[in-house]
RNA sequence: UGGGGCGUCGCCAAGUGGCAAGGCAGCGGGUUUUGAUCCCGCCAUUCGGAGGUUCGAAUCCUCCCGCCCCAGCCA
């Protein structure tokens, strides 16, 4: 990774607050709801949250924005922190949660109305979306507009004390009903809600809403830089209403970003809960959902997900980055990071008819860097290689086993095709080859290279495992913007191999780490399902195929 | 037809008056015991369009066009 980070509106205009000492020490923060799971699109502004506290020496805050407790969970809590730690971030201090300001906000609510700047409104939802007016026309003032502070108080208090019935009296701002900005007409502040919160219990009866609540639990925490998304920047308006009129202890800066979106993914926590509901998917973890804890399971490195947030940079025009290029920092890590294995799918038995004695081969775990060491492997003369790695004759393109023609074993010996076996429906079962050279690495003498390499496992050592190859979830670039979403999925997003057989060592391997299978992708050893009497891997990304897409 | 944003290569994206970075994708070629990696080369006389200011404009001004967001007691 450069040294110096590339450049961005963020960091310029961050850079800019410090330079002019308009701030001292910078203090972000990821708030989430807990309604949901993590997903790459969150991935993106836990980089930017952190990395910018990171990049200038200064503090981000986890805190959960959980104004809404009918749709939140314990769960959703704990697997949040569990997602930003594993993406490799601490968060400064303890985590935040936006109901321990219950009280705070309520006070301040008090004020408001203290101050003749809010109102209890017992307009219907239904009446008060009329009162509201449209986009090019202006609203209504509310016939409870005008009560007195007192009246107001006594309300207030009386809706806090849980006097009221869900819905039948909100909390309004006191603004301007005309307003352009639709979010100024009055918005509304607190609404009654008798539910049980996950962390309050029930000693609230109502609860803040979300833009009466996230600047000034900003203002509380200190944060100087309010970093959100694109569709808050009309809403700007109302929190700086709020700071300006409320003895708020700071004042934040907000500073609008266009979200993460990419191609054949879909983002919507409302859509992944339909997707895991409707048990499309095996979990909010399955390996193709683009939640933080499915690209994990999925073998997606944490530091290659943090590489591709930073190299799809970060700006205000909204945009869809093409997947690939999340798949291309996954390569990109797992190349350098990945030890080399052998894996075979289909396998074909494979008799070296000319072996007097089983190799004990050496085999480098890394082409590129021997700190990956090297492993010893087994080759005696029963093997399997893959099916699609032989043919009875092929034309020159084909670089792998033909009869009458060469291969190397990789790590080992080349050898020369001499016959094959049929079952009865005429399938290839078998395949007799002659070793062609004696010493592991050498070429033939006779000169006659051979023009491939495949990869093999011992029939006699190798070990059966299941292997399941991924492909992306949905088969149309932009699954948000179908009718149907379910009617887009991807048919072969999963497809589950059952006769894999890979190289003995692979039974060792721990829960979660990756290999490259040699001439097939990076494979991860299952979080959960993986155990060295059944190994299970699941494909993380496939290598680079530059041929089978033109020649079949 | 109210308000707020955004338009630079197929996809992201730097650039903020001095002569269009980079990544992904793609296309050639080389190396290679992974048809991978790696290496080399190609890939915007032009910045949504049209005018204007200027010695000089993607950057400033005017008009036009296109796309996104806002009418939850969601966030």
């Amino acid at each position: 990774m450069s040294a110096e980070p590339r450049s961005n509106f963020l960091r310029t205009q961050i850079q800019a607050d410090l330079e002019a000492a308009r701030v001292d020490d910078l203090v972000t923060r990821f708030p989430p709801e807990p309604n949901g799971y993590l997903h790459i699109g969150h991935a993106k502004s836990i980089t930017v949250n952190f990395g910018l506290a990171e990049q200038f020496g200064g503090q981000c805050h986890l805190r959960f924005d959980d104004t809404n407790p009918e749709k939140e969970s314990q769960e959703f809590i704990d697997s949040i922190q569990e997602d930003v730690r594993w993406l490799g971030y601490q968060w400064a201090g303890e985590v935040r949660y936006a109901s321990s300001y219950f009280e705070q906000l309520y006070q301040w609510a008090l004020y408001l109305v203290g101050e003749g700047l809010a109102y209890v409104c017992d307009l219907s939802a239904e009446d008060a979306r009329e009162y509201r007016g449209t986009l090019t026309e202006p609203g209504r003032d509310s016939p409870f507009r005008d009560r007195s502070v007192d009246e107001n108080r006594d309300l207030l208090e009386r809706m806090r004390r849980g006097e009221f019935a869900d819905g039948v009296r909100v909390l309004r701002a006191r603004i301007d009903m005309a307003s352009s900005n639709m979010n100024l007409r009055d918005p509304i502040l607190y609404r009654i809600r008798h539910a049980t919160h996950h962390q309050t219990g029930s000693e609230w009866p109502i609860y803040p809403t979300y833009d009466f609540a996230h600047g000034q639990e900003d203002a509380i925490e200190g944060v100087t830089h309010s970093i959100c998304t694109l569709e808050f920047e009309d809403h700007r308006p109302l929190y700086d209403w709020f700071i300006a009129n409320l003895p708020v202890p700071h004042q934040p800066r907000q500073i609008e970003f266009a979200r993460l979106n990419t191609s054949y993914t879909i983002t919507s926590k409302r859509k992944l809960k339909l997707l895991v509901d409707e048990q499309v998917v095996a979990g909010w973890d399955d390996p193709r959902m683009p939640t933080i804890a499915g690209l994990r399971r999925r073998g997606y490195p944490a530091a290659a997900i943090r590489h591709f947030c930073e190299e799809v940079g970060t700006s205000r025009s909204d945009g869809i980055v093409d997947v690939a290029m999340l798949e291309s920092a996954v390569r990109d890590h797992l190349n350098h990071h990945a030890p080399r294995a052998m894996c075979v799918m289909q396998p074909l038995r494979l008799t070296l008819t000319n072996l007097a004695e089983p190799l004990v081969l050496t085999v480098p775990n890394h082409p590129a860097n021997s700190a990956f060491g090297s492993r010893e492997l087994m080759m005696g003369n029963e093997l399997f290689i893959d099916q699609a790695d032989f043919r009875e004759e092929a034309n020159k393109q084909f670089k792998r086993l033909v009869l009458g023609k060469r291969v190397r074993l990789r790590g080992g010996l080349v050898i020369e095709g001499d016959s094959c076996e049929k079952d009865a429906d005429g399938n290839v079962s078998r395949v007799l080859a002659r070793c062609v050279t004696s010493v592991p690495g050498a070429d033939p003498e006779d000169g006659v290279k051979p023009k491939g390499v495949i990869q093999w496992v011992s029939a006699e050592h190798g070990l059966p495992a299941t292997i399941r190859r991924y492909d992306r979830l949905f088969a149309v670039p932009e699954p948000g913007r179908e009718d149907d979403m379910l009617a887009a999925l991807n048919p072969r997003s999963l497809e589950l191999v059952a006769g894999a057989v890979v190289e003995p060592g692979l039974g060792e391997a721990e829960p979660e780490q990756v290999f490259q299978f040699e001439r097939e992708g990076y494979f991860v050893a299952d979080r959960y399902d993986h155990t060295s009497e059944a190994p299970v891997f699941n494909m993380a990304i496939g290598l680079r195929d530059t041929w089978s897409a033109t020649n079949g």
